[in-house]
RNA sequence: GCCCUAGUAGCUCAGAGGAAGAGCAACAGCCUCCUAAGCUGUAGGUCACAGGUUCGAAUCCUGUCUAGGGCGCCA
């Protein structure tokens, strides 16, 4: 248990021991204690709504019994200096905050480590996220999906999750015989033939590439050959070349998966027919006009949905039923599937189906990753992946760089539409969120340079007693509020509690720099205490960073 | 028509029962000194609207309006 945690739950068994002494009430009467950090310094350090909650119970007006509350606590018990009574019955704690100062040896002892809980106690989760067709390049949603499923990915495990990343790949669908009839029809025209694009082709520049390839490549070959045996080659090329352009894409951007899961490998195994024949026998089933329909109706769905078409073909959410069997088989006790804002119609029925398969319809969280709508200059981009003008992932890392564009899609809330103003993103100025922190880690990798260069060099056992001015300790703080911040983004699987934190962070650090100077060869040994303060926060700043897969520079 | 998401400062957004917040933009200051991509201060609000629950609602419930998305034997 970290040090800001230790002192919450001292002041929370105080409080319960004032509320039993006060006779206000007693045992399982008693509600929970919420202690919350007020934004407003003014109201302490830490304040409770005990009064107001106990005011039914008691029966007595909040403000009175908060007088009752503040008279019965042991103060010195909780390091408490001083207590205050405000608004409706707020009871408002000042305290003695030197126990902080003990954040600091913690933190350089766990370095690279601060802030990793078991939270978690190792439970098995996979996270399915990105998971895109295999038919043209990553465009803005796929980015924003693979930065907050990394994300969530990264926080999770250092919150002490089992976790898995996994990649499903729709490689048995329609879609990639489209992608086959496509490739020929660019083919057929590297080679100077008549030649057209099927419907719903794909239009990306990608696709014709491969056209113009296999034809320097092998020139007229495939022309004479079967046309099921073109075609076949022609999937298999183009699949294979997709999730090359896909991998890469994606290690480039950090993130990586452990498990890239095949589709066809579900048909290839049985275990499509398999989850079919499964709930079927379980009564889950029903024919009718000639299709197989799934009673998801009876898990709270719209309508019941159809699994195996009048024409003997499967539906796609067949495999999909299995796919997720098939998680479940491999052990894991949470899933987490990231999706595209245009599937949060899919969801009832797959959270349905998770039922009908006999698994409880927790064990599945569906996270949403709304809209992105691209703006430059305050003007909306249109795209159209039809026609293959669409913004790619690589022309985002091109243009507005890895850690920005991971940082502006980490600090928003991902089930909200998000604007991205290219403009801003790109610009190397204040107006630029993503350089404030980063701008703290390097001021402090600096002020350290600069302190070993005047012949102060950074002392591991220098007494740090001297700390205390006011910025230092609403520093010390804030790096203590790391741990519980990391848990609590986990919890939520919300990346942006991490941007914000680390905003927060940043500004009490270069808050404090500008009122306290950290290097000062005339006072060598308060010179020393703030290197170690200075270089706590660095840990803080960087093991923030780390989990949106943003860079922590040296120097800027 | 039904469902989902959103509506909070000029702009972009946090906050999800407890005291209205941040960044940017605006205005006024701060570098003989460790990185001014920084700091300090000022100004800016009927939390879309109307009811309800509650000691207390931006937050929960109901309805309305606005914007976007989804509602295939497509994937």
């Amino acid at each position: 248990m970290n040090i800001a945690e230790q002192m919450k739950n001292t002041l929370k068994t105080e409080i319960i021991k004032a509320v039993e002494k006060a006779g206000l009430a007693s045992g399982e009467e008693i509600p929970e204690v919420v202690l919350e950090t007020p934004k407003d310094k003014a109201h302490g350090d830490f304040a409770t709504n005990m009064a107001m909650k106990l005011a039914k119970i008691a029966k007595k007006p909040p403000r009175q019994i908060a007088e009752n509350l503040a008279a019965q606590i042991d103060k010195d018990a909780a390091s408490i200096k001083t207590i205050d009574i405000a608004g409706p019955g707020f009871i408002n704690f000042f305290l003695d905050n030197s126990y902080l100062k003990d954040i600091i040896p913690a933190v350089l002892q766990e370095r690279e480590e601060y802030g990793w809980t078991n939270h978690g106690n190792g439970k098995k989760v996979q996270v399915e996220f990105v998971s895109a067709n295999p038919t043209g390049d990553l465009h803005l949603g796929h980015a924003r999906g693979a930065a907050v499923g990394d994300s969530i990915c990264n926080i999770l495990a250092k919150a002490g999750y089992d976790v898995s990343r996994e990649y499903y790949i729709n490689d048995a669908g329609n879609q990639i015989n489209n992608l086959a009839y496509s490739i020929e029809a660019r083919y057929l025209e590297a080679l100077g033939m008549e030649s057209k694009m099927p419907e719903g082709g794909y239009q990306g520049a990608d696709v014709k590439g491969f056209g113009e390839d296999l034809a320097k490549e092998h020139g007229d070959k495939y022309i004479s050959i079967d046309e099921a045996e073109r075609l076949a080659f022609f999937r298999e090329y183009g699949l294979k070349r997709e999730m090359e352009k896909l991998k890469e894409a994606l290690q480039e951007f950090r993130v990586e998966f452990d498990v890239w899961f095949s589709e066809t490998s579900l048909y290839e195994s049985g275990k499509v027919q398999a989850a079919l024949e499964f709930l079927k026998e379980k009564g889950e089933t029903y024919e009718e006009g000639g299709a197989v329909w799934f009673r998801s109706t009876e898990y709270g769905d719209d309508k019941d949905r159809v699994l195996v078409k009048n024409d003997g073909s499967f539906t796609y959410l067949l495999p999909d039923i299995s796919y997720h069997n098939n998680k479940f088989e491999r052990g894991f006790e949470q899933l987490i599937n990231v999706w595209g804002a245009d599937h949060h119609g899919y969801i009832p029925r797959m959270r349905a189906a998770v039922q009908a398969l006999g698994y409880d319809k927790d064990q599945l969280a569906v996270e949403i990753i709304q809209m992105v709508n691209l703006y430059e200059n305050g003007e909306r981009i249109k795209m159209s992946k039809r026609t293959g003008k669409a913004v790619t992932l690589k022309d985002l890392m091109e243009e507005v760089g890895i850690d920005a564009t991971r940082y502006f899609f980490a600090m928003r809330s991902p089930d909200t539409h998000l604007d991205f103003d290219l403009s801003l993103a790109k610009s190397e100025s204040n107006e630029n969120p993503v350089y404030y922190s980063q701008y703290a880690h390097a001021r402090i990798s600096s002020i350290l340079r600069s302190a070993e260069q005047k012949g102060i060099p950074y002392n591991p056992e220098a007494e740090i007693e001297e700390i205390g001015t006011e910025k230092e300790m609403e520093l010390l703080k804030k790096i203590g509020e790391f741990p519980e911040t990391v848990v609590f983004a986990a919890e939520k699987r919300a990346p942006h509690r991490i941007t914000n934190y680390l905003h927060e962070l940043a500004s009490a650090f270069h808050s404090f720099y500008n009122a306290n100077r950290v290097v000062d060869p005339e006072n060598v040994p308060l010179s020393q205490a703030r290197m170690k303060l200075a270089a706590s926060a660095q840990y803080a700043l960087k093991n923030g960073m780390t989990l949106i897969g943003v860079h922590a520079p040296e120097e800027m």
